[in-house]
DNA sequence: CGGTTCATTGGTATCAATGAACCGGTGCCATACT
């Protein structure tokens, strides 16, 4: 398909130029077929699911995860003058409802913003299916990774819910995504030979540092002074609601303008710390992980983390909301070992195979027609019967049409949903442990983050702690594969060599994640081999 | 996993010490009340 996308921008959008990435996601969703677009946050990704729409015409379902987010989306379509129509869909805008259903009633072409749980009630899901939609793009799609699990199961419905929209084009778009997430987005869409657009993951003008603490007073103690001299907009990221609320208010005490943000704040307050932070009236937020998506300030001079996040991918999106403008910005990670153990109860929560064995028998006796029908006929919670069913859906053996039915037998699908769940809770806890590698690394701090996302990088790149303390990494030994080539390890499988450092090397596992091996026991012992290619 | 809270214990006044139990992050949505 001979697309000149640069004309339409311009004619359609009035836009001059485009991004590298940006052309190249159009052009392939243009062409029909399905794309995973990873790019930098200004990349503009917003203007690649709406020219992609544009080109292909009739409706585009946009699926975004939260109304604020909606909202801001909206604003942004309706700013170009493109001609179609834009509507969100959701429960607290009646009004925006009545224009998304108006407009689909009537074949009117244009955008659709809804969030993954409307795509649950029959009706929306019969109406857009009757609308045809020519594409479904799907925006922060590392969230079909991070969120299905456990937090939105209908994130792991999208794919069903695509098939009975007709299956058209699906375009899925994030900024972060290592690639265990990228492989974990295609699989969970059932993205068809997608075509994987990877922008640029390094940021030159963050300073990435690591302050180390055994003792938990310490650490404190330097951060509060930390935070204390520290000068421009900054966010603190912290763990637990108690901290943001205890930090903040030591901050007050010491004459610091800080306020505290988390999910245990009524809607009004959230919105008045955050509106404060954007204006310039409050320089410092102390936030848990609810802070921030969305959240576009350019001159955030420093990020700093009390506690480290879940993943190198949840700490990579969260410090790379400081210093958008390009300006220098500082990125400190105050680290404790022990702290890591909030993240490690998050991680190895999950499904148990009497839950598996509920869901899937009452799966196969009574082909049940909702949630509520099988968490009534499994005997177990709503959210329970999501997570096993979560389980299930990942491992393929159970089809949801009208009704929920199973592909095998009972005992074959607990068996390999189980294999899912065993292999989930190892990728998610190596994903812990990969944070504390990251503080414990000696060598440069951006080669080592770049590495994570599958970018090649030679340091020392002169602004982080370790390069302007003139550390290295313990030299590496000896690198029997190369960076980057698929290996098989005798009981953990296929897998992507990731990383050296001194005497052992970092492999990403297909099933079980993250490993750290001695690079010489490997050799010696014959465990790893080059993987056979097919 | 690690911290905080709360009840029990001991030995007879208060309270320190011990250990068990509990809790911890993200947001859609619907429904039932003012």
């Amino acid at each position: 398909m001979d697309l000149d996308v640069a004309v339409l921008a311009q004619e359609r959008l009035g836009f001059s130029a485009l991004r590298p990435g940006q052309e190249a996601a159009v052009r392939a969703v243009a062409g029909g077929r399905d794309t995973l677009a990873v790019l930098a946050t200004g990349t503009g990704k917003t203007a690649i699911y709406q020219l992609a729409g544009l080109a292909l015409g009739g409706v585009t379902v946009v699926v975004s995860p939260l109304v604020a987010l909606q909202r801001d989306q909206l604003r942004a379509l309706s700013a170009h003058p493109a001609g179609v129509e834009v509507a969100e869909l959701n429960a607290s805008d009646h009004a925006g409802g009545r224009m998304a259903r108006e407009m689909l009633t009537h074949n009117r072409p244009g955008f659709v913003l809804l969030s993954p749980e409307q795509l649950t009630h029959p009706d929306v899901l019969e109406l857009l299916a009757a609308s045809r939609p020519r594409l479904v793009a799907v925006d922060e799609a590392h969230l079909v990774s991070e969120w299905g699990e456990d937090f939105r199961p209908d994130y792991l419905r999208l794919a069903a819910a695509i098939r009975a929209m007709g299956r058209p084009p699906v375009l899925a778009l994030t900024a972060t995504a290592a690639p265990p997430v990228r492989k974990q987005i295609v699989h969970r869409l059932e993205m068809h030979d997608p075509e994987v657009v990877v922008g640029g993951f390094d940021r030159p003008n963050l300073n990435l540092a690591v302050f180390a603490f055994a003792d938990d007073d310490t650490k404190q103690r330097r951060l509060l002074s930390h935070v204390r001299s520290s000068r421009g907009p900054g966010i603190v990221y912290v763990g637990t609601h108690r901290h943001a609320e205890e930090l903040a208010s030591d901050l007050h005490t010491a004459g610091v303008s800080a306020s505290a943000y988390h999910a245990g704040l009524s809607a009004k307050e959230r919105r008045a710390v955050q509106d404060s932070f954007l204006g310039g009236g409050c320089r410092v937020v102390v936030a848990t992980i609810a802070f921030g998506m969305g959240i576009d300030k350019p001159d955030i001079r420093w990020v700093s983390h009390a506690e480290a996040p879940s993943s190198v991918d949840a700490y990579y999106q969260e410090i790379g909301r400081a210093g958008r403008d390009g300006d220098a910005a500082d990125v400190e990670l105050f680290f404790r070992h022990a702290d890591l153990g909030l993240n490690r109860f998050f991680a190895s929560g999950g499904v148990t195979d009497e839950d598996l064995v509920a869901v899937a028998t009452a799966v196969d006796a009574q082909h049940p027609a909702s949630i509520a029908d099988l968490a009534k006929a499994a005997g177990l919670s709503a959210a329970r019967v999501e997570r096993a069913l979560g389980r299930l859906t990942d491992a393929r053996v159970v089809a949801v049409g009208h009704q929920f039915r199973l592909t095998t037998g009972v005992d074959e699908a607990v068996t390999a949903a189980a294999a899912v769940e065993h292999d989930r809770r190892e990728v998610a806890r190596s994903r812990v442990e990969m944070m504390a590698a990251y503080a414990e690394y000696g060598g440069c701090r951006r080669e080592w983050l770049l590495s994570y996302f599958g970018e090649q990088y030679d340091g020392p790149c002169g602004n982080c702690d370790n390069d302007l303390a003139g550390r290295t990494a313990a030299p590496v030994e000896e690198e029997p594969f190369p960076i980057g080539s698929r290996v098989t390890h005798r009981t953990f499988g296929p897998g992507l060599v990731e990383h050296y450092d001194g005497t052992t090397m970092t492999v990403l596992f297909d099933r079980v994640g993250y490993k750290e091996l001695r690079t010489a026991f490997m050799i010696h012992n014959q465990l790893l081999q080059p993987e056979a290619s097919a």
